[in-house]
DNA sequence: GCCGTCGCATTTTTT
DNA sequence: ATGCGACGGC
């Protein structure tokens, strides 16, 4: 291999990023700029050209797919069967990695383990009860926030302080509390994680030196959306007398994670902090039409900010981008139904390059329902994810008390599940001996059954099968593989019987599919680890492996040869192209969300929109609705503001809402119905449409916007309908 | 201790 | 519409 293959068909700019060695580079790459491609090429330059050891390389992205992606693509291009030694994951696997080398000068216990943030909520319920803190300031969203804030901003929490000073007071108690009971039972979550990786370095200065002399090469992805925390992390690991070089990519256009923390500002300070930086800006699109690119021009620049940059491209126009007007989120949803059907199924071309984008979770059920309802096979990707269903969460709890068995998180979890006869009185008697003794759960139960003074002879019994049951599943564990460790345990824990007894229903079947899936986990898991000297470790090291594999390594089959349709959030999008997108509920409140309805966030959501957008290569549709029904009730929806935003030459209208409107008038009248969104007549008021219904007795109380732009709430006996065209 | 029912609050995005 | 916590009957 040589220099010239590895600039090959690259534009200037991108030549540049992959060659430029004697600086610190930040690379401003808009979307479609061929980053990735770039990325590996400049790895590939590093080890051929410059003949740096793969051991140097250190490059950190945003999610393990990215990181499963560039290793695949490296090896390609590598033509390389060994197992590279280039460091490519995230922040929060790289942090995992070291610390559990160095975790006795970090402060942890050996066998610790990763919570996520499922746990952490459920670890946060149990302080609050405890301290019986009612007000909604305490509210578990708040107190997620305040932690996670605390983490990551190291300990600077100057955005959060209430007026009330026994709110901070009571807060730093619930934090202290925490931190205590994640030390004791030995956990940690996922920002002390990088936390503690950042204090390790910050106190272990030959610890720190070891990795600043190995990693001279440090590439850092999705730059826009690191946190403070991270950021200072970078800056530590650097040290220009080891002469290390780093590269940042990002785009401040596709920042999206603010309110994780992350802050585009970093772009700005490393300008400021780091010496001998050269801007590239990657500007040309490879990706999208000139319709689609410019509609998201268009769109970005309503934020306001000065552009760094500005993404062009050579394509033609292509096709313009549709805008549907559905009467509902069914009517939406069979819309592409209908339309894939046409243009996908019925010319066999293949689904998997289409993909439909949503801004919430909740949205992919109707859209779910009517892809069932008419044959297409769609692909959710996130939701509840594989590790987060309630059987997974139950095995995974079982393997993490028997491999640590101060796990309160994971011994109140399965305590009595399946039922065993401990209920809530008995589990309250071991809570009190726990805090009385200052006892983990496990200790506390040990101890009662010793001193049989706390416990009828029913429940003792109970809780002594208990203990005996995770001792036998406890010693089972030793000198076994993985997979049948895993296996064995489900069998004896009565968890398989659990969900077998009634396998007939289908919820239980899915279930032990899950859990059969989840040994197979485990066996790829023992496979790909099989070089590790530890057999012991083994357990340990999966079961907080899998935490942060979460988002991508679904084992439910994912075969990218399947004709599938792709569902996920805008989110979940971020770094992938399909071909053809549609993104959903283009409508104010949704997206928009409502939360998000200050200049700041607003900023951060039509980023979102710029992402969604920018996924599409050939053709992209937008969808909004008349109507919604949004927490059970049906509400009329308004269009989205992002819509008003695009150029006009670049889109095209669709809707066949007059044909429907005339359908459901018809039935409405013969039902003397209301309905959200209706138009209506009110002899004093005028026209009017119809906002939101309340049910009384006899009849109905409707809120109305009049022509004038008043809205009131009026008695439905004084309203006609009215025929609109 | 278990199970069913009622009423209340809750809907953003994820390593 | 769903999901969770509280409560009461068995």
């Amino acid at each position: 291999m040589n220099n010239i293959d590895l600039l090959k068909n690259l534009n200037n700019k991108q030549k540049e990023v992959v060659s430029e060695i004697r600086k610190n580079l930040l690379i401003l790459a808009g979307a479609g700029s061929g980053k990735t491609l770039v990325l590996i090429r400049r790895i590939a330059w590093l080890i051929h050209k410059e003949h740096c050891s793969p051991k140097s390389i250190l490059a950190v992205t945003f999610t393990n797919k990215a990181a499963l992606e560039l290793k695949i693509r490296i090896k390609l291009l590598l033509n390389n069967n060994k197992k590279s030694s280039i460091w490519i994951g995230t922040f929060h696997s790289f942090a995992y990695y070291l610390l559990r080398i160095h975790y006795s000068e970090a402060g942890l216990s050996k066998n610790f383990q990763i919570i996520d943030s499922y746990d952490q909520k459920n670890l946060i319920k149990r302080i609050l009860k405890k301290m019986s803190l009612k007000d909604k300031i305490y509210s578990i969203e708040n107190i997620i926030k305040y932690i996670n804030n605390f983490k990551n901003n190291l300990f600077n929490n100057n955005n959060i302080i209430y007026k009330n000073n026994l709110h901070n007071i009571n807060l730093s108690k619930i934090y202290d509390e925490y931190q205590n009971l994640c030390k004791i039972t030995e956990v940690i979550d996922f920002n002390e994680l990088i936390l503690c990786l950042y204090k390790l370095f910050l106190n272990n200065h030959n610890i720190l030196k070891i990795y600043q002399k190995r990693f001279k090469n440090i590439l850092i992805d999705e730059f826009q959306d690191t946190n403070d925390i991270q950021y200072k992390l970078i800056s530590l690991l650097y040290n220009k007398y080891y002469n290390t070089k780093i590269v940042l990519v990002g785009d401040d256009d596709q920042s999206i994670y603010g309110w994780r923390g992350a802050k585009i500002e970093n772009i700005n300070y490393f300008l400021r902090d780091f010496d001998n930086v050269k801007t590239i800006l990657l500007e040309q699109n490879y990706r999208s039409t000139s319709n689609i690119l410019n509609a998201a021009n268009k769109l970005i620049s309503y934020n306001n900010i000065e552009r760094k940059k500005k993404l062009w491209t050579n394509s033609n126009n292509g096709k313009l981008i549709s805008i549907y007007y559905a009467l509902n989120e069914f009517d939406e949803a069979e819309y592409i139904a209908k339309y894939i059907k046409k243009n996908f199924l019925k010319k066999n071309i293949k689904l998997n390059n289409c993909a439909i984008l949503y801004r919430n979770n909740a949205q992919s059920r109707i859209l779910e329902e009517i892809m069932l309802k008419f044959s297409i096979p769609y692909q959710i990707y996130g939701g509840i994810r594989f590790f987060e269903r309630y059987e997974i969460k139950n095995i995974l709890a079982y393997l993490r008390l028997i491999s640590n068995l101060n796990d309160d998180n994971s011994f109140e979890r399965i305590i009595n599940v399946p039922k065993r006869g401990i209920g809530l009185n008995t589990l309250k008697i071991i809570k009190f001996i726990s805090e009385k003794f200052f006892l983990t759960l496990w200790q506390s139960s040990i101890y009662i059954l010793k001193n049989k003074k706390y416990l009828n002879k029913k429940s003792l019994n109970s809780l002594r099968k208990f203990v005996n049951l995770i001792k036998k599943l406890k010693n089972n564990i030793i000198e076994k593989p993985l997979s049948i460790i895993i296996e064995e345990t489900i069998k004896n824990s009565g968890l398989w019987d659990m969900y077998n007894k009634n396998c007939l229903s289908e919820n239980n079947f899915t279930k032990i599919d899950n859990l059969k899936e989840f040994i197979n986990a485990a066996n790829y898991f023992m496979n790909i680890s099989l070089n590790n000297k530890k057999k012991n470790n083994l357990l340990i090291d999966f079961l907080s492996r899998i935490l942060l594999l979460t988002d991508d390594i679904d084992f439910k089959k994912k075969n990218n040869n399947c004709n599938f349709i792709q569902m996920m959030t805008l989110h979940a999008s971020k770094g992938l192209e399909f071909s053809k997108v549609f993104i959903i509920g283009m409508e104010e409140g949704i997206f928009p969300n409502k939360i998000s309805f200050n200049e700041k966030n607003i900023n951060e959501e039509r980023r979102l929109a710029y992402v969604g957008i920018t996924r599409a290569k050939k053709k992209l549709t937008l969808t909004y609705t008349k109507n919604r029904y949004l927490y059970g009730k049906e509400i009329h929806s308004i269009p989205s503001r992002f819509l008003n935003e695009l150029p006009k030459n670049c889109i095209k209208k669709i809707s066949h809402l007059k044909n429907k409107n005339i359908f459901i008038k018809k039935n409405i009248l013969k039902d003397k119905k209301y309905f959200i969104g209706q138009n209506i007549y009110h002899k004093i008021f005028g026209k009017g449409i119809i906002l939101n219904i309340e049910i009384l007795k006899n009849n109905k109380k409707l809120q109305i916007k009049f022509n004038n732009k008043t809205i009131k709430w009026i008695i439905s006996d004084y309203i006609q309908v009215c025929i609109l065209k």
